[in-house]
DNA sequence: CCTAAATAGAACTAATCTAGTACTGATTAG
DNA sequence: CTAATCAGTACTAGATTAGTTCTATTTAGG
């Protein structure tokens, strides 16, 4: 349907994972331990985050991450946005359409902003701390083996 | 950031061209010259979308696709539902957790689904005659050459 | 000051998935 | 009966993702 990576989908779960630990720094090797996800794939995910500035790090023997923000000021968007890269929306996104070859044709034009805006309003509208909170609509998840998909939104949305 | 693939991306695109035409049978060659898109990809996208009865077909010589319903009764998620088919969650998705081994670990649990339900009522609460007004927003599409991604939904968020 | 535990960062590989093509068959108007 | 058009399937090449490996840097503690 519409997927995020599973960098983000990982990424989500650390957060929570670290949620969880309420302050207090955490390596890199107990988070993966924590979560069954494999470290190098964890290191990275970190490393990427805290970049981004939702996590410090801490070097040394006692070291680890631990959150910046306390967690209600943080969204899904925000994580999904800062994992899946600005990685390139390549021509035809900006304002620059030169390599849109389609451009007179598409008046169907003003359409995907449109939808961008209402997923994006509707990533940010969760936040970490919701996302923490055991006590979730209905105990799911979706680990597809290669992918994350945001599925069932339409077959079997509730 | 948060993808739907090409067949998607184009299936809305025709599908705003056949809503122009306005209950006219449009044939598979001339909807790809009006949006020029290769042939043979835009045929099997109509096929996906007459058999998921958004659309009909008419065989032979002055045959085509139209609209089986008006504009305003068909969502972007009807349509992105219907393209990027049913295609396997995977393990982990629906009740069977069977091939999930993060089950325990991961109490984030509820996340997916609430998200789930946000983006798919965001996509549901546009609809195909919406999208074919040209007087959108802001007159801009994503093409990207191997992808479209539903992008700067975080970064460049109005 | 030296060692072990951590993070930092970049480069690389293999598997998966998407996009697009090609071919063959079925249907229908004229 | 023939040309136009939809129907369906199988295949290929390229791009992307997922995950690994290796090396460097930082720091607590003895």
């Amino acid at each position: 349907m519409i997927r995020i990576t599973r960098e983000a989908d990982y990424g989500i779960l650390l957060m929570t994972s670290l949620t969880r630990a309420e302050g207090q720094p955490r390596s890199a090797a107990a988070l993966a331990r924590q979560c069954r996800l494999p470290l190098p794939m964890v290191s990275k995910i970190l490393k990427t985050l805290a970049r981004a500035s939702f996590l410090t790090s801490q070097r040394g023997v006692q070291g680890g991450y631990s959150l910046t923000r306390p967690p209600a000021e943080i969204s899904a968007a925000d994580i999904i946005g800062a994992l899946e890269g600005p990685l390139a929306i390549t021509e035809c996104s900006g304002e620059s359409h030169e390599g849109c070859s389609r451009q007179d044709e598409c008046e169907v034009s003003g359409h995907w902003p449109r939808i961008n805006r209402a997923i994006h309003a509707a990533l940010q509208s969760i936040s970490l701390a919701e996302m923490s909170r055991p006590d979730a609509p209905r105990p799911l998840r979706f680990h597809s083996p290669s992918r994350t998909e945001i599925a069932g939104i339409v077959d079997r949305a509730v």
